[in-house]
DNA sequence: TAACTAAATGCAACAATGTTGCAAAATAAA
DNA sequence: TTTATTTTGCAACATTGTTGCATTTAGTTA
């Protein structure tokens, strides 16, 4: 269980002020492992934001490196918590991203390293995502 | 150059009808390498189609296993030919697509294939993505 | 070729998602 | 406590995606 005072700690240590909707949003964040798109956040908030705060927040979050987003195929970006050494909106993010076509969550496999790859003569790579998507954990062993 | 020829039977043999705006939309695709999102076509579309028809013609494309989306983190999906042997929904990709954070193209780098991973125990992978961003062949050389 | 059937199109209406400006409220600083 | 700055919520709007239905078109058959 996550205490209030380390969600207010956190969010001053990426200097951001603390605030009832920032503050509600990243406990979400922190009481589930998997990732957030922003209308399951707008489902889970017990008390309703404004959509527009929360779209505010994902960016201001986004932007101090606390969360990260998660491209997909279904016009949907999710976030998910940055675990530490992201800040300031220059995101390191080296793990494997799982989406279960079950369940329909999608989570960070952080002990799964994103390969590296080569690629043609002429082009840079600045970042790398890799997507993987089958079948979680919990649903295959239902 | 592609000749209508070319086009007609490429639906045909995906057995869809030929019409106008799926003859068109294929078009599109073939005269460019790299990927386009609903928008791109219908900003390069020189007659305009309805909206509807652009999303269900991208829609039976997809089905028929003709293209395929691109997961992004923009909210936009984009679609790229199948290089053949994809047909009737079961798509399977097998390289890197590469977003160009200078000129905003998507593109597939066909001869890059994504590498294997292992994942966790428990855990079933279907569908393996992997999206490189960074500066493309032709941005870089400028 | 003409007639028929099934599919695709366009329109309208709507739902969902995302954005901007601005006044009121809340937070942080003095 | 007062002040300065930031955040919030509202309204209005823009964009994106969906559905039902009548009309048109393509493929098929006679």
């Amino acid at each position: 269980m996550i205490m209030e005072k380390n969600v207010d700690e956190l969010l001053r240590r990426n200097q951001l002020s603390v605030t009832g909707s920032r503050r509600k949003i990243l406990e979400l964040f922190l009481q589930q492992d998997g990732a957030l798109s922003h209308s399951d956040i707008e489902k889970k908030a017990s008390e309703k934001f404004d959509r527009v705060t929360v779209y505010r927040t994902l960016q201001a979050f986004v932007e101090k490196g606390l969360i990260h987003s998660i491209p997909t195929s279904d016009n949907s970006i999710r976030y998910a918590l940055c675990k530490d050494e992201c800040t300031g909106g220059q995101h390191r993010d080296d793990h494997v991203h799982f989406i279960c076509n079950v369940c329909g969550n999608t989570m960070c496999l952080e002990e799964v390293v994103v390969p590296g790859i080569k690629l043609p003569r002429g082009y840079v790579a600045q970042q790398v995502e890799m997507l993987v998507s089958g079948i979680c954990k919990s649903c295959a062993a239902r």
